[in-house]
DNA sequence: TCGGTTCCGATGCAAGCGCATCGGTACGGG
DNA sequence: CCCGTACCGATGCGCTTGCATCGGAACCGA
């Protein structure tokens, strides 16, 4: 068995390639040459990796979803100790990207939503995070209705899809500069406040 | 003076194109060619009409804008018997474009948003559209407020801010096949009756 | 050491792209 | 009537794209 490389390593490292060239040119910018040229290896080796350039997007997509739907997860297991409204807050904060050092992932993110409108291979991974997603904000919302004094008639998975429409919504105009990550920051906690009564 | 055409006309006719292009097949999908033949024109037309691509793009944006801003601003005028509640559901209705005739219009929007991530002139034209749709709901929500008996502490700016992202969000999951349109019109008008309480 | 297997990088190819060019056409003023 | 001008459609060019190909390098077991 002759020399074995590290295709799982190498598909990552494709993928991180993709995602840096989606942030700055966007989707429509990245080729199969410039992307082989970003990852420093060679044309050869991106088509041996990927049978075509749509599975290529496919698998960077799927990896940057991983990567947000982590740091999603390990920012709710870092929060154990406060109550599940705190914890819904930082997630929703998460879920919208607004911290400058990840706008790269939010124009790559928004890059994919775009295509995923005319694409159905892309459209199936975006709706399974967004299903996965949803249900773990329909389950902090959930939590935190019963510990509240107060019992409002909440719909659970209702707020937990308006909440999720307006952290998009809102990382959305962020990127094209409607909003200051400030803003969008004060709108979100706002809206949160407003669960609780 | 000999032979003179249609200039504007002919102008919107190929931002139409553009935009039935767009919507089936994506931004990156709308080629030069393929706009002229959509439009029924010779390529040679559509370069007299426009420079470059970019700008024949632009103006397409700024074309379906003034669209769906003439839109809202016409169900504004329609009912103005009611409430500026009941005027504030019909406006944030419109703007999420969730009536599926309007479908079309909703994929060239979020594809003229995602390029506007990594496009500058872009950007501009988006931006004062949200500006002005964003002032447009800050007043209303200001009068909502005004004649409601609960004077809750709004703040109409960020109210504004917040209904503006919902509704975006809301319009974008229901492209990708994450929400149905019932379901997002439920989520917003749940949103909206919980301003006022 | 060496044979065999696995991989890869350079190159080729057909298609499609945006853009520039130009001869023909149709119109309107004199 | 007819000429000059404003327009347009077809065509060409240079370039880039995604994808296919293949000779040789790299590596491990014997």
């Amino acid at each position: 068995m002759p020399r074995q490389v590290d295709h799982v390593g190498r598909r990552r490292l494709i993928a991180e390639a993709v995602c840096h060239l989606a942030d700055e040119r966007g989707l429509e910018g990245v080729t199969l040459r410039d992307v082989a040229a970003r990852a420093q290896v060679s044309m050869g080796a991106v088509q041996r990796c990927f049978r075509t350039k749509e599975e290529m997007l496919v698998f960077a997509l799927g990896h940057i979803s991983e990567r947000i739907m982590e740091r999603v997860q390990a920012r709710l297991v870092r929060s154990p100790a406060q109550s599940a409204g705190t914890a819904l807050g930082h997630a929703a904060t998460e879920i919208s990207l607004l911290r400058m050092e990840h706008r790269a992932e939010a124009r790559v993110w928004l890059a994919f939503v775009a295509q995923a409108a005319v694409s159905k291979v892309l459209a199936r991974t975006l709706k399974a995070n967004y299903a996965t997603l949803q249900e773990a904000l329909t389950r902090l919302i959930s939590e935190a209705g019963e510990g509240s004094d107060h019992t409002p008639p909440l719909d659970p998975q209702r707020e937990a899809r308006a909440l999720l429409a307006l952290a998009d919504g809102l990382t959305t105009h962020v990127l094209i500069g409607h909003l200051t990550p400030q803003e969008a920051h004060n709108v979100l906690h706002a809206h949160l406040a407003g669960l609780w009564e």
